[in-house]
RNA sequence: GGCGGGGUAGCUCAGUAGGUUAGAGCAGCGGAAUCAUAAUCCGCGUGUCGGGGGUUCGAAUCCCUCCCCCGCUACCA
């Protein structure tokens, strides 16, 4: 079979915090189980990735902390590098958006589109921040919703109501950098004339579908964005972090991270040519019109990777001689939630992959998120799944049959393989289902059911367990050695299949399989066929996965909605009433005239109050808390609309508002002395 | 608000060009076996396919409507 050329990327992480298991599933291990396989078959693949090291939200972590952005893109690049590397990524690189090299790349872009005349300037107004001397992004100014009143609205949206208004509409607006209000002032951006395209990207992205057979959930995120119709997009920004806008007037301005980041796999590759002295090599990839191009990506992504980059890469063929491909697929991934909630490192709620592997090894991981990926929706991931799914799966059922097989061959056969003597139909048919077995497997890698593969692969595993306890050589043994030995043969050539089919998915056990049987790993398409030669001297076998125990589940699970030692507190939960129900409650404000105990009582205080015309006589259950005359002159606030009930004998016409301590104590809510005393209370 | 996705067995998920008794894995129950990490193998599933209505000979699947979860809304997989 000929060679294919096949580039796949994953999306780029933002490298502004650790990446954790939802990234895992989302865009990189279904991603690394395909090039894996596709390496095994020998086609010639290239895996790119790195972080994306631009944009406002690195800017603020870097001022919260009072550290440079350079430090967070370090410090997290490095964390997230280190991290897909132990979990077995396997990038041929992984390079980073603040290289020279990108750098580059992202302004040839631009200066291409420029020169072309593609780009449009246009003027708007944007919160300029005079302190700092610095024009506000959207996430830097927080002021009151014009629409909702919400005081934590962002410039131009406000996240509660949803309203969508003019900057210039939001009320006091506060810059999030000097705590001063900031000044609306005009700017000029280029923009991308998305809306051009938008017949072409409608024709790729039908035509692609036909021919590579697009998921489902993708197509439908692009007739979204189809249906609202595409718009011209700004692509530089007022920021000092970032690609430079590589214009003469456009000092203090850089390329809005959509336009550079997506560009990030081209410049990767670039570096990559680099390392290994093979300028060209980039391009016998990107420019290749027999290459596969293939994003990994997460939900979130869709847009860039079927409208705007396919877009870029349009305009660029349009002007320039050298053309890009476009992908021929972008097959994205829900996402995975964590124990039913999603993934919040504020709420201590998910766990950061470097950590994850810090206590348990990757492969388990590896199998326990390839076994559920979110494929076509939303999918969780419970401690205890990934216990049951390493107990009853990897160890029970594909770990125990490499280990009885093992043991047995060095018992009774000195851990050599034995011959394959005469077959019985039992033995044909586990030859053969090893043989159609991978098949199935490969068919549903290359239509991406991950999930789907990796169940049949642990399939091939039970098939193995029930052939060895169906052939019974621990009786044959004692009657007819080589049926035995033949037994034995077809398991182990189970096992060596199993290492190979299983190895995109749990590559470091695959890897100890092999060196179990002293064997090496073959190409895909040999798998089944007779690869373990008779008489092979195998190694000591080793246990391939040890069972989780309760406790240390548990304790993982002890550590949700911990942050720092401190259990973050869940905020409460309320049954909703509608405005209408609020309404009904008429709070007044009052004037305590009078107050006295109630004898015999304990808790009682009868009060006098005075709202406006007329006098309420009122029993609050404050006599503990304060002191009577204490009362006196008070302004409260009042239900002014209670039932009228008796306490103790005495009519009560209200209720006074009081808040309750943590200690349980009660303090009626303080009004403004100056507040008139019967004034509404909403 | 707009757009999109989802609601299927105790749990996690498959399943739509409408078609026999709606599936898998795990858990559970019963049995067999003893080579093995007490692992394995066999048997056992009547679940208002979120509710209601409609189209149809026939609906988990198509249409309408309602309820509940979730995501996106242009810089978090």
């Amino acid at each position: 079979m000929e060679k294919e050329k096949i580039l796949v990327t994953s999306a780029l992480p933002y490298a502004n915090g650790p990446i954790h298991l939802g990234h895992l599933s989302g865009a990189y291990l279904p991603a690394d189980i395909y090039v894996r396989y596709q390496r095994l078959k020998g086609n010639d693949v290239l895996y790119v990735c790195g972080s994306d090291e631009h944009g406002v939200p690195i800017t603020i972590t870097a001022d919260k902390e009072g550290v440079t952005p350079k430090e967070i893109i370090d410090r997290y690049h490095n964390i997230n590098k280190d991290a897909f590397d132990k979990f077995g990524m396997s990038f041929d690189i992984y390079s980073r958006t603040s290289i020279a090299k990108h750098h580059e790349t992202a302004k040839e872009f631009f200066k291409a589109f420029h020169k072309a005349g593609l780009l449009t300037v246009k003027s708007s107004k944007q919160f300029y921040d005079e302190k700092a001397d610095k024009f506000l992004p959207d996430r830097y100014v927080e002021g009151t919703c014009p629409k909702c009143g919400n005081e934590e609205a962002r410039s131009d949206e406000c996240e509660k109501c949803g309203a969508l208004y003019d900057p210039s509409e939001l009320v006091n607006p506060v810059s999030k950098i000097s705590g001063s209000q900031p000044e609306l002032k005009e700017t000029s951006h280029w923009y991308f004339p998305l809306n051009k395209y938008e017949e072409r990207l409608k024709k790729y992205v039908a035509e692609s579908n036909e021919k590579f057979n697009w998921k489902d959930n993708v197509l439908q995120y692009c007739k979204g964005w189809f249906h609202d119709g595409l718009k011209e997009r700004a692509v530089t920004r007022d920021i000092d972090w970032g690609v430079e806008v590589p214009l003469d007037d456009a000092a203090g301005k850089v390329l809005y991270v959509w336009f550079e980041a997506v560009l990030g796999y081209i410049s990767a590759t670039k570096e990559l040519s680099n390392q290994k002295n093979d300028p060209e090599l980039w391009k016998k990839y990107w420019q290749d019109a027999k290459t596969r191009y293939i994003a990994f990506i997460g939900k979130d992504n869709v847009v860039f990777h079927t409208i705007i980059f396919p877009a870029m890469l349009m305009a660029w063929n349009d002007i320039m001689d050298e053309k890009y491909l476009l992908p021929e697929n972008v097959p994205a991934n829900e996402f995975l939630s964590f124990e039913g909630k999603k993934f919040s490192k504020s709420r201590g709620w998910g766990i950061d992959v470097k950590d994850f592997l810090e206590i348990f090894p990757a492969d388990p991981l590896r199998y326990t998120l390839a076994a559920n990926l979110p494929e076509s929706k939303d999918t969780d991931f419970y401690w205890k799944e990934f216990q049951a799914r390493n107990n009853s799966e990897l160890a029970d059922i594909l770990g125990n049959f490499v280990n009885r097989t093992f043991i047995f061959t060095s018992k009774h056969f000195d851990a050599k393989v034995p011959d394959l003597g005469e077959l019985t139909d039992m033995d044909k048919e586990m030859l053969e289902y090893i043989k159609e077995q991978p098949k199935k497997i490969a068919g549903l890698i290359e239509r991406y059911k991950i999930k789907e593969a990796v169940l049949e692969m642990m399939n091939l595993a039970r098939a193995g367990n029930k052939y060895f306890n169906d052939s019974e050589p621990w009786v044959t043994v004692k009657q007819d050695k080589s049926r035995t030995g033949t037994t034995l043969n077809v398991c182990l050539q189970t096992i060596y299949t199993l290492a190979e089919i299983f190895s995109p998915v749990i590559p470091f056990t695959s890897e100890k399989i092999f060196k179990m049987l002293n064997s090496e790993i073959t190409s895909w398409e040999n798998c089944g066929s007779d690869n373990i030669k008779t008489g092979t001297q195998l190694n000591k076998p080793e246990i391939l996965f040890s069972k989780i125990e309760d406790e240390s589940i548990e304790e993982q699970i002890n550590k949700l909605g911990v942050v720092d030692g401190e259990p973050v507190e869940e905020a409460e939960e309320f049954d909703l009433i509608s405005f209408d129900d609020f309404m009904k409650v008429q709070l007044r404000t009052a004037e305590v005239i009078e107050a006295e105990k109630v004898k015999k009582s304990k808790k009682l205080l009868k009060l006098q109050v005075k709202i406006k015309g007329e006098t309420r006589q009122v029993v609050a259950g404050l006599a503990e808390h304060v002191k009577p005359e204490e009362m006196v002159g008070k302004k409260v606030i009042l239900v002014a609309n209670l039932k009228p009930a008796k306490l103790m004998g005495i009519e009560s016409q209200g209720m006074v508002l009081a808040v309750e301590t943590e200690d349980g104590k009660l303090e009626p809510v303080a009004v403004n002395p100056s507040v008139k005393p019967g004034t509404e209370v909403r």
